[in-house]
DNA sequence: GTCTATAGGGGGATAGAC
DNA sequence: GTCTATCCCCCTATAGAC
């Protein structure tokens, strides 16, 4: 038996720690609840993965990276067709985070990055994120050639929070409206997070340009 | 011996938790470390506060209750002041949290509540936050009676995450930047957040408004 | 490769002396 | 109010049978 359609023990230790962490987190989560969801045995863990640890790094890197890789590509292929575009340059940057959302629940997943100090995860994505953030920032410097070094920084990461504080969390804005808001679909999010950051990265520089 | 610059155990234990929630997480804090870094005995948390969940409740209300209030008060007065500057108004969103970022390290801090589940501290600070929101977005819904009440609770819960982002993360403009940008003064720090979010909520709507 | 069993440590909570 | 000592649970990791 070999189907396609069952999965390597790898393979469901990996989609059964994802739900969990971006459940409960990662500290709060155990093996023992890894392999009793994913079905497989205790031991099964360090066999494959010698340590939670490196688990939690892979778990990770299986989604950041091809999604960081997406944004990179996108941007590419964004600043060829259309040279000074501001809203491609955001479709690039938050598009495929919110094709990834549609996957696994990566608000509370990527979230967790952020807040959740488990060394190992935040050293190892501190490095994606740095490179696709960097590569943002040049993209952005030659559009808004106006804004300073510094400014371009502080936008992006402000721009980065408005998408990771939405997907973040997806009830949030249920009991904030008491039910007058609500996300909408992918198409009507992306378009309204556009709209914002467009504007937000827009506004005139505080600073002189250096 | 009750001199006022000796906190009482309440005190200490509430101090030790915060700084410790905010490097750790509260999963990752153990009750050990919060009684040595105390300098209390272990059986005080369970004497002063009956459950770790109660402590993480007051450990946060503590800090959020009155840092909302100020929200409100510099709300209510930028409203009688100048009614319909939305800058006064995203000063009293923004202004509050960064005098309390001063004390605490409250973005991991805050963060937590938003990524970790741990249900009691959630549930508690869903409603005072909840209520903070509600009012921003009827003073929001003043200044911008072009957007509909959806856009409006989409754009604060925006420009809540461009804060959320942005404290939750000290560092991370350092590596993202690779030393280019840094977040400067409190002062410097809010007139950046206010021109990137004044800008975002001003921004032409996407719906009819209803 | 996969299991059982267990080592070895740390967790929250509590009883009872002072 | 504050301490020590302890209960009982769950954790990660590993040894060793199959």
């Amino acid at each position: 038996m070999n189907e396609t359609n069952v999965r390597s023990t790898q393979g469901k230790i990996l989609d059964a720690a994802e739900q969990l962490f971006a459940r409960q987190g990662i500290e709060a989560t155990s093996l023992r609840q890894i392999t009793s969801e994913a079905g497989v045995n205790l031991a099964a863990v360090n066999y494959h993965f010698n340590s939670k640890d490196t688990l939690v790094k892979l778990v990770y890197l299986r989604r950041v990276r091809p999604m960081n890789a997406m944004r990179l590509e996108r941007l590419r292929q964004a600043e060829e067709a259309k040279p000074g575009d501001l809203d491609a340059v955001l479709e690039a940057y938050y598009g495929p985070v919110l094709d990834l959302a549609e996957v696994v629940n990566i608000g509370l997943f990527l979230g967790r990055l952020y807040t959740e100090p488990h060394g190992v995860a935040c050293e190892v994505l501190a490095e994606e994120m740095g490179e696709t953030a960097r590569r943002f920032a040049q993209a952005l410097g030659r559009i808004l050639p106006h804004l300073s070094a510094r400014e371009i920084f502080l936008r992006l990461n402000f721009s980065a929070g408005v998408i990771a504080h939405t997907i973040g969390g997806r009830e949030k804005l249920g009991w904030m409206s008491q039910g007058l808001a609500d996300m909408g679909d992918k198409q009507q999010l992306l378009r309204e997070m556009k709209q914002y950051a467009n504007a937000g990265l827009m506004a005139p520089g505080l600073e002189q340009r250096t």
